[in-house]
DNA sequence: TCGCCAATTGTCGACGTCGTCAATCCTTTT
DNA sequence: AAAAGGATTGACGACGTCGACAATTGGCGA
């Protein structure tokens, strides 16, 4: 492969006005900078970043850890969002992911070590807390999820609070007053928070929340739960008192409660109303009739977590905390 | 950060010497193999691989291009199936992707080359053919395509055309002879197989093909599609004479006839049994009732890729052409 | 014409690692 | 006891790049 030199050579200049060119140093003559420009091209030279990361010790490079368990496909967005702004600032992304396995963490970290990652992103496919066996010697910043240990680390994550809050308003503003909801396993934090910022909003209009009608849309512990949103939205809904909408902890819980709804005859959204969460788009779009859901920012996400590890690697220290992003409504046909 | 040298230097030994056993190394007695280790454990010390990169012209990184385009949400498998692979043979993943842009392609390669990327996967979202503007010059297997112009690169890809078969088979396995099919795009290759399948299953049976039965999902050209299958299946179903069972082009295609078949009154799989393809799970499995459909192996698809790539690699010269991974049929309610 | 300063270019070495080959150190064998 | 031979260890330099600093060039005013 063609080296520094053998561009110096070809040109009669010393490597380093090569290495000045390459890297646009200022203090190169306009006729040097274009004779060795020519030659790099017809040569065919390209920088090499490992020795570059010998002698300057930066490679240019990102990591990516994450936790894929297959089943959220949202990733991707976030990948996206974050592979957008890394590449703009002329880095590359490493990735690897735990995939649950205890151990591959600390394997993936160390191979991280010995590429020299400048930065790190951590990122989860849903909004949780982490812990950390050991606090990370490399500049971090977590996405779609906090510390529990290190409040003041970098982190972005989606405001499922206010997106539960503007679901919930949306329900009230369209002149709804029996609401229902059907919940993801409580002791994800986002529904946690969802279902907290459902309380607020009910009572901020002084409408009363009926415990029989907000009730568990998935059966076991986190990590495998068990989808039952059909059987007890069609038990919800046959009570001679039902609510006149749902709102529902995602977009697959607010399609079982469609189908639901039809196989007991009644028509969305004229005799119920249903409101999704997280806008998984295979889904929510195509649907009949399609889901008025709130969106998580999962693009966006990604981007803010890229900015702000870039901003930590160029030297800004005041980044720090945890960043809220808002969750927008995408009203559609159901609710 | 810790270098050889400093290991080294703290037991007593030439760098060399810890260079045999950071890289297992034979010819190094035990006694001088357990010090270093010792060494390198508390002095944290971690190999450069920049600095291996410069020495020995192996980065050990591969890496993936692929075209995400938002829609598919399969990638994460694919993924998932060459990070396992690339991660136990000891390789990292450097990832980047098109995003449809022209000109990201030169830019990746470029990047790809500062890095010395030891070889490349190429993957795209759906299964078709790609072009490129030069060929490769770093080995290359193709995963979820295969080339237009070079019939020998390596490449591997479902057998949509033996999913397609097994589909129409399971309808007429079960009694059907009134078949339907709703389709993709038929310019993509997978549409394209799958419905040659589709006629030769047919006609492996003696059954009739009722081109008044055969009817796209997709309304727009590729890129750009449009589902309209929910509409398309109440026409169909609504004529006199109308099929008892649809096979579709994909899961998405699937679910909107349920709620065809729901609106119209009709129970599947007793009024209408409806077969799904491509097994994206986040419909397949929590429809109501959950689809019978063909799984894409896309996990599968991404491990042989990786292994394919990891023996090129590793000097294995018969490697070459395509391959076809099976799809396999996942029974459940629908059909 | 000479001196001075800024702009341009070059020299040298170091970054961390490992390949090459030479130098030791042990065992065996005779 | 000496020679032979294998196992172990080390010295040295090169890989490609760039930082520090030195050298050279050219322009301009005096």
């Amino acid at each position: 492969m063609v080296s520094i030199r053998d561009v110096a050579a070809h040109v009669g200049v010393s490597d380093k006005t090569v290495s000045r060119v390459a890297n646009n140093e200022p203090n190169v003559s306009a006729r040097t900078k274009a004779l060795v420009e020519a030659a790099i091209a017809t040569l065919g030279y390209v920088p090499n970043m490992g020795a570059r990361l010998v002698r300057t010790n930066r490679s240019g490079v990102i990591g990516l850890i994450s936790d894929v368990v297959s089943t959220t496909p949202n990733s991707v967005d976030i990948i996206r969002g974050i592979q957008d702004r890394v590449s703009t600032a002329k880095q590359s992304l490493l990735i690897a992911n735990t995939a649950g396995a205890p151990d591959a963490e600390q394997r993936i970290w160390r191979t991280f070590q010995e590429h020299r990652i400048d930065g790190v992103l951590f990122a989860t496919m849903y909004h949780r807390r982490v812990t950390f066996a050991s606090r990370p010697t490399i500049p971090t910043v977590l996405v779609n999820c906090t510390a529990a240990d290190e409040p003041g680390m970098p982190s972005v994550v989606p405001d499922d609070y206010e997106g539960g809050y503007v679901a919930a308003l949306r329900a009230l503003d369209q002149g709804h007053r029996k609401i229902g909801f059907v919940t993801l396993n409580p002791k994800i934090i986002a529904a946690e928070l969802r279902g907290k910022a459902f309380i607020d909003a009910m009572a901020s209009r002084g409408v009363e929340v009926r415990p029989e009608w907000v009730r568990a849309g998935y059966l076991g512990g986190i990590g495998e739960e068990q989808l039952c949103a059909y059987d007890v939205a069609r038990d919800m809904l046959q009570a001679a008192d039902r609510p006149t909408v749902l709102l529902t902890g995602n977009d697959q819980v607010a399609m079982q409660c469609l189908f639901a709804a039809h196989s007991l005859g009644m028509r969305v959204p004229d005799d119920l109303a249903i409101i999704g969460f997280d806008d998984f788009q295979m889904i929510s779009a195509q649907v009949i009739p399609p889901l008025t859901t709130v969106a998580l920012p999962y693009y966006d996400i990604g981007v803010r977590a890229a900015d702000r590890l870039l901003a930590i690697l160029a030297g800004d220290v005041s980044e720090g905390g945890v960043e809220c992003l808002p969750c927008p409504i995408v009203i559609r046909a159901s609710g």
